[in-house]
DNA sequence: AGCGCCAGGTTGATACGTCAAGCAATGAGT
DNA sequence: ACTCATTGCTTGACGTATCAACCTGGCGCT
């Protein structure tokens, strides 16, 4: 066939990055929904709410908190309060209600978070010690910059 | 509320990488579906059948390849079954079905691989330069050795 | 040969993500 | 004050992922 034979170093390098990135994910996943009962979105949700201190904020703010398109954040705000973890509270402006996290979704997350910190640790922070992290913390950042650049040029077509 | 203002650099680095992986993840995906017409679930797929010298292999090697779940991979093939990306044939035995890409499929892929390529070089690759990729994928390696030991232990409980 | 077993694949039900259209409440223009 | 444009949220439809149940064809056993 011919092109796919010729993998260079460097993307024998990016797909140890694609398949480390997949096992940790689907690891952490499954860790989350066995011990906790819990998805990565609904994870991800009750993680910002808890940056409230009233444990309540309009939905807005959690949408530019997760970067999610507000369908996918209504969806998944209504399935979460069909299980009782947070529920949705008209504020004074009625056009923009508030998610407020309940009791239970408090305790859920507060089982949630220390778990899941300490396998992040235990496969990740760990595993690379302190200055390893930070370099590599720093080609995130740099790959992050650089996609910021780059849809910004998209942008402008 | 405690906790989670606490976060430590280690934490902060953490979320620097996932914040990296979600973006990069959806760009190249976001890339492939505009360009090419696939999905990363298709790109995957086509790539495997294209390792194989006649452009056709077992099912189950492409289920072992890819890592996927039998029955995702099933539903997969139907669909770029229907869109003639692919072809399912009869292999001698007759429980394990071959998949073949068809000229169709050949000529999607050709043309999506070299522009994904170009892709993780200008985000991925050149970004961080040869050396600090070789850590950086050095570092993968050891998460997933970490992953591998951890998941070891899980299945002999 | 007839019997059940089993590995692997397919199918169907359900949950989730995305897109496009709809809806409701405010604020600006007249 | 009435209309309407805007903004943000919700809804519905569709494509995809996952789980469990179920075929199906080859194999060993008697």
């Amino acid at each position: 066939m011919g092109w796919e034979q010729e993998l260079g170093e460097a993307d024998r390098m990016w797909r140890t990055y694609i398949e480390m990135a997949k096992h940790l994910n689907s690891h952490l996943q499954q860790h989350l929904q066995r011990e906790c009962d819990l998805s990565a979105a609904d994870f991800e949700v009750l993680v910002r709410l808890t940056e409230s201190e009233r444990r309540e904020m309009p939905v807005a703010e959690v949408a530019a908190a997760t970067q999610w398109e507000k369908s996918r954040l209504s969806h998944q705000l209504t399935r979460m309060a069909q299980r009782g973890l947070v529920e949705r509270v008209d504020s004074d402006d009625r056009r923009y209600p508030d998610v407020r996290l309940t009791d239970k979704g408090y305790a859920a997350i507060s089982k949630a978070v220390p778990e899941h910190t300490e396998m992040v640790h235990a496969l990740f922070v760990d595993v690379l010690g302190p200055e390893r992290l930070a370099g590599f913390a720093q080609a995130c950042a740099d790959v992050l910059r650089a996609l910021d650049r780059h849809r910004k040029r998209d942008c402008t077509l």
